[in-house]
DNA sequence: CCGGTGATGGACT
DNA sequence: GTCCATCACCGGA
């Protein structure tokens, strides 16, 4: 038998930073009946479960959170902003509920497919550069809460190309206060034109922080 | 390039 | 009622 399609179910079941780290330059694939369209991970998110004031896991296990408290190697997509769908990736043992939100990158597979579902892009770059963007050029909605990505299922993430340390730069997670700040929560491929430039504290009230990420342009 | 703002709906207090 | 793990669009520099 051939090595295994889809990473393992021990490469989600370490501490998050890791995983984020590991992640980068690896290629997200969803296949459904309009076709096969596969992203390369220039940009992701640690959240360290029930501890980290960021997470949604914060407040204890919820209807909405359920797949995060659960076993790793499964996908966490949630709605947004009422409009938009964000997809993490569950890490750790059960009961830990980190999990790594995919942030950006590069769609590799199933252009055309991916351009159709963002016809307001102006650019390929711009296709998955951001949560939502990436959620929407794969497809993926509420139908891949809880899916088990490590095989077998639409949704599942490839080995790719891994990525060396030189490539990597850490930076700071937005919208978050508290004792997690100072920590590099977000990974992302230097100088990678995918990756998400987004602005600090969003439509937030004046006053907000504008502490930059270090991994722009 | 950059900052400001409306859209839009669900989760949680 | 308030707060979003966001995006697209618009106008100004």
């Amino acid at each position: 038998m051939g090595a295994p399609l889809t990473l393992a179910r021990s490469f989600y079941d370490r501490d998050v930073l890791e995983v984020a780290r590991d992640l980068l330059g690896r290629v997200v694939r969803h296949t459904t009946p309009e076709g096969v369209v596969g992203v390369r991970l220039s940009e992701v998110e640690a959240y360290a479960g029930e501890s980290d004031p960021g997470s949604h896991a914060f407040r204890g296990p919820t209807p909405r959170t359920r797949v995060m408290f659960g076993e790793a190697g499964h996908a966490y997509v949630y709605f947004s902003y009422g409009m938009h769908w964000c997809v993490n990736l569950v890490c750790g043992p059960v009961g830990t509920a980190s999990a790594v939100l995919l942030r950006a990158g590069e769609v590799v597979e199933g252009l055309e497919l991916a351009r159709s579902r963002r016809v307001a892009a102006r650019k390929d770059v711009d296709l998955a550069r951001g949560p939502a963007r990436l959620t929407q050029a794969l497809g993926v909605d509420r139908a891949q809460d809880g899916v088990d990505v490590c095989g077998g299922s639409s949704l599942e993430v490839l080995p790719g190309r891994p990525v060396p340390d030189e490539q990597v730069v850490w930076g700071p997670r937005v919208g978050v206060a508290g004792a997690g700040a100072a920590t590099p929560w977000r990974a992302s491929l230097v100088n990678d034109p995918t990756v998400s430039a987004y602005r600090v504290g969003g439509r937030r009230s004046p006053g907000a922080r504008a502490t930059r990420g270090a991994d722009e342009s």
